[in-house]
DNA sequence: TATATAATATGATAAAAATCATATTTAAGA
DNA sequence: TCTTAAATATGATTTTTATCATATTATATA
């Protein structure tokens, strides 16, 4: 449903949101060792990001990776699209062809409701958001 | 989050829930067909879930699978927790080392409601109930 | 402008999940 | 008891996901 690379990313994200600044890149391999994700498996995650535009960054020296305004304003489901696909989330529980209100599956039938209110938290989230709870101490970001 | 596998169990089940009964045992390729899952592959599947109880069989001429009084009484979550093992709903969805209340991730702070209801409702939902509403025609079982 | 530093592009390898294939065992019924 | 029909056990193959490795390109700064 969301994958292992959607998570590193959504981790990734937070770390820059919560570390870096346009006057303070960070390089993949400060990135990697506090987020806990294999360096070269993040690196490749993080190019992924830049080409569409969720991080921004920038090479040689002093160079790195970091969020502007516009990154921050991106929500989760914008990084699990752009790593996992679009429709992942949407689709069947019982991966039926397609989720159907209209001939729903037994699982949908008790199990949408709470499911829409997922998807619906994920789309309004903007990392940004995000990030403030982690600053004030209310979220945590180990590992 | 939940397997491939485990999705092609739970419409198994739910499949013999609907169809099958002591006196009408069902065969694997009879199974395979309706559900929409390569044969070899709920062939493997099912007998694992015979292995863990979750369903019934008998081998020879007359022989398939079936559903039990006690089999009927299974909850989604004990096909999750065969197929896919324990702890997969639970776990973080960040994927740090333990989701923990105490230090929750940014996520966790957003979302955990819903997952916690979503997994009661699987702990709960037997697959006699399940398949109940399919009887009742209230939810579909194509493909 | 030369050097060193950092991301980028590309592709190889490893591990896990999904799928396929088949010989063996059990049991019903002729 | 023989034949045949079914599950079972076992393992091979394929596909996908995760991971690792490195040569190339861009840029700050000395
Ligand atoms: S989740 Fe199965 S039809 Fe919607
Ligand atoms: S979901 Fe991350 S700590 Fe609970």
């Amino acid at each position: 449903m969301i994958s292992n690379s959607s998570k590193y990313a959504i981790k990734a994200l937070l770390y820059l949101a919560t570390h870096s600044s346009i006057d303070n890149k960070i390089m993949v391999k400060d990135i990697a060792k506090p987020i806990n994700v294999p360096k070269a498996y993040i690196a490749k995650l993080l190019q992924q990001l830049v080409r569409e535009n969720l991080i921004s960054s920038a090479r040689g020296p002093k160079g790195g990776f970091y969020l502007d305004e516009d990154n921050l304003n991106k929500t989760v489901i914008n990084i699990i699209s752009v790593i996992d696909g679009e429709d992942n989330l949407n689709s069947c529980m019982l991966s039926l062809n397609e989720c159907n209100e209209n001939k729903p599956c037994p699982l949908h039938y008790v199990l949408s409701a709470s499911r829409n209110k997922i998807i619906k938290t994920l789309n309004n989230k903007t990392i940004n958001e995000l990030a403030l709870e982690v600053k004030l101490g209310k979220a945590f970001l180990p590992l």
